[in-house]
DNA sequence: CTTGAATAGTTCGAAAATTGAAGTATATGG
DNA sequence: CCATATACTTCAATTTTCGAACTATTCAAG
């Protein structure tokens, strides 16, 4: 094992301190969802927030990293409490496409206003920075969904 | 309710779409972990990551923006599995300090350097545009311990 | 067409993660 | 010394996630 030293003595690379915030953002998130009026759990909250349009269920499962069931689990949710509702896709009718109710929209633009809201706040950048720390995240993302199934052999 | 135009339509806030960014690459590093040799939960893998340095658990609680009780879950786990012992601390003997064995440390040193080189593979940015991601990512999680307990009214 | 293989999503039971309330031990401030 | 607060633990219950087996539909040959 080399000399591990920095590791040691805390000095982290720019990648771990990326990650570092990247880890402190999301918790704070979550953390944040659990404030908001709601009957919501937070996988509800991400698919709530995900669906600015309608979308296909296996498009939300490599969006959110998840598995088909898990999808299944939380749209049944939201379908029951009235958010959404499915519709067959035209294109392809074994899948579905999840399409907001009016309920679900004025939910969803809550949980993104809030979202936006504690973003400004527990970042502390200006605009500026902001739109550069978007700028980023945006890259990064599409980056991520291009790449799709990790490198690793899958467990 | 305002016109919601603009999120219906898809365009979305640099907020949103940062908060987007990080919930792409939260979600990735969690894949990462289970292609991972590894007995390693994922709470596991992030109490390792952060006790760079021996750590008090409150302090790790407040860090994970978690719940004491968690806390001695993985605690207990990883202890079992020789990668951390339990000291008291001297300054307040009712609060431990989680230390990390040798075996932890080099368990360590390779989630830091795989989650490093997948911070490189996904993002895809250069070194410049990961300093100054870096630089923003201190930033806030700066800014978000420093606020501590959320603005809400804690549900 | 018709068949066989692949894909989209569902079901369901098990495993993993998280929580909150009640408890123990130590600290701190009169 | 006492009362209260803090640091962590225990434990039972809830929530979330997953994987394997299943249904329905599509696609590609033949």
């Amino acid at each position: 094992m080399p000399d591990d030293i920095n590791t040691r003595l805390g000095r982290l690379s720019p990648e771990i301190q990326a990650i570092m915030g990247v880890y402190a953002l999301y918790w704070k998130l979550e953390e944040t969802f659990d404030c908001i009026e709601t009957d919501l759990s937070h996988p509800e909250c991400h698919m709530l927030i995900k669906l600015n349009e309608p979308k296909r269920m296996g498009v939300l499962a490599a969006d959110m990293l998840s598995v088909p069931s898990t999808i299944t689990a939380t749209a049944d949710a939201l379908e029951k409490q009235g958010y959404l509702i499915r519709e067959r896709d035209p294109e392809d009718r074994r899948a579905w496409l999840l399409v907001l109710t009016e309920q679900g929209h004025e939910t969803r633009n809550m949980l993104v206003a809030e979202a936006g809201d504690l973003f400004r706040r527990a970042s502390g950048l200006n605009t500026e920075e902001t739109a550069e720390f978007a700028r980023m995240a945006c890259k990064i993302r599409d980056n991520i969904l291009k790449t799709g199934i990790p490198e690793g052999l899958k467990k």
